[in-house]
DNA sequence: TAAAAATACTCCATAGGTATTTTAT
DNA sequence: ATAAAATACCTATGGAGTATTTTTA
């Protein structure tokens, strides 16, 4: 069975005449005849009657052909499906983002690319970042949005910078300022990300280097649900500067270290190993130029988790 | 594009190595790895990841192995479905029969026949036995029962005898008779089959013969519309031996011209340039072995249209 | 270091070509 | 006599094998 003496049969038995058919076919009378020869034996069937100078169907030869057209059709089909996803203008993409990344990042980019791009399907799924790394390792996701994390094996390009910020209850001593340093929580309520957020994990990793240990008075994983706590004066809520903030406060503060604003590059990371789809670099790019734009002229360095870069205006709250 | 790199492709996916598939395939690894690259290569898409010493589908190839799969399934059908057409027990059948034959001989024969061949499409098609004939050379028919003409370039083996009965009008001078000579019917009030069924041509050549012009008082493609009018006393009807006769028996009388009965061998015919296919003829056998069976010791003389043969009495009203 | 995939080369099976014969109009 | 299909024979592409190298767990 052949694709080859499929298309051959069809050929013939569209034009009814070995002849034109060998001529649509570009090769010669008698390969084709020999073709169709071959085809039947194998087949076990005779699919033309040779009414002398011409040729019919036979009533088997009738319904094989159908059969055989859906199947030449389909595999053209995957020939052009093909040619669609290596051209990058068609494929699947399973990206990963923590609830943060999903609002302030992909809500405001995904129209916009699925726009330049519609025949790509793009299922999304909401996790803290060093899970987004694990399923990516595990194949469940082809890219994600996080914060590289040091001796991970994957690949990424940095996209914008990630702050970290404490939101203040309206009695608290620090209101007013504008930053804070990680050592001036110590005592209070705090309000955190669960473990597995980049946010949770910058900030502890301040705490040990300054010797402090917070004592978290609640965890979550939306932080929302953190600032709802601060409104009704529970204490002071650690979140990430994506966050959009429905009313700007003026008890939003950054957090520093010493002289080191908490944050980290969030970056758009893959599995060196697996091959990089065109669907997937078309994104990756559509991606870094949509956020550089909102940093024109910025730069970053490359840097490791927690590694702290300053944060713009703009994402800091 | 080829069905044998879609399978290799298949049977890598499904077993996640080159290794185990090439055994399973029954080809060396190397042979595979090479079809597998040739395959990327043609679609311009990369299939599998190479993850060091295990391989991983890429979204693309999940999607390519889908329809991959489906194509190779189809292709495996039209084997399958070939197979039982070249044994004869699949296919399909336009058969051509005259009203009468449909009612005498199909219709208690087709029960069975579809019993043996339950996968045998058969399609019916009602005519006169010239139009049959010329349905089956223009290869709208695969075959029909129908009476041999002279000339004909169809095949054909005989099934039956056909005779020629009159069906007298209660007021007739012939009543009480078995069997009349054509020229015992000038003069009469005569109701005629249609021009193109075998009956009437047998008795148009019998009077043609016998010198004498019968006057159709009308002419009909059914038997049983006759008998009406001969219920009505409106003259003589010349019907086939085929018709089933409800009642009306005593007025059935056996026509001859001279010593010989009107008549003809009803055969089944196809056309013999054609294929014949294995179902084709697994009902021809079918077909006489049940007419014979009906006249058991039977044996019949080749003969052309209008040959006459004795009518045994089953078939003789 | 073992196990798996990729590469290098060799061979031959077969698709395809040219030339010719057969068949039917 | 001509046009179409079938046959004979030859060529060469590419699929498959063996042997070897590369890679990673």
């Amino acid at each position: 069975m052949d694709l080859r003496q499929m298309r051959y049969f069809a050929a013939v038995a569209e034009e009814l005449s070995y002849s034109r058919a060998s001529e649509r076919l570009n090769i010669s009378q008698s390969a084709l005849s020999r073709q169709i020869q071959l085809f039947e034996e194998e087949l076990g069937v005779r699919l033309f009657d040779r009414l002398g100078r011409t040729i019919a169907l036979t009533a088997a030869g009738e319904e094989l052909l159908q059969r055989c057209q859906t199947v030449l059709s389909d595999a053209d089909a995957i020939t052009r499906r093909a040619g669609e996803l290596s051209g990058g203008s068609a494929g699947r993409l399973r990206i990963g983002a923590t609830p943060q990344t999903l609002e302030s990042v992909l809500a405001p980019f995904l129209p916009g690319f699925q726009e330049d791009f519609p025949d790509v399907e793009i299922t999304l799924v909401e996790d803290g970042s060093a899970r987004l790394s694990e399923q990516i390792e595990r194949s469940r996701l082809d890219l994600a949005i996080a914060g590289r994390v040091a001796g991970s094996p994957l690949a990424g390009r940095e996209l914008f910078p990630l702050g970290v910020l404490a939101v203040l209850p309206s009695d608290s001593p620090h209101l007013g300022r504008s930053w804070l340093d990680v050592t001036a929580l110590s005592g209070e309520n705090l309000l955190l990300m669960r473990r597995h957020f980049m946010t949770r994990q910058l900030f502890d990793s301040a705490c040990e280097a300054a010797g402090i240990q917070p004592a978290a008075m609640m965890q979550s994983a939306s932080p929302h649900c953190l600032l709802a706590f601060v409104a009704a004066g529970l204490g002071t809520a650690i979140i990430p500067s994506t966050v959009l903030l429905a009313q700007l406060h003026a008890n939003v503060v950054r957090l520093y270290r010493g002289d080191r604003q908490l944050g980290c590059a969030m970056s758009v990371v893959w599995d060196p190993r697996r091959y990089m789809a065109p669907v997937a670099a078309a994104f990756i790019e559509a991606l870094q130029a949509a956020t550089r734009a909102d940093f024109p002229g910025k730069e970053f360095v490359a840097g490791e988790v927690p590694s702290t870069i300053s944060l713009p205006a703009r994402y800091g709250a």
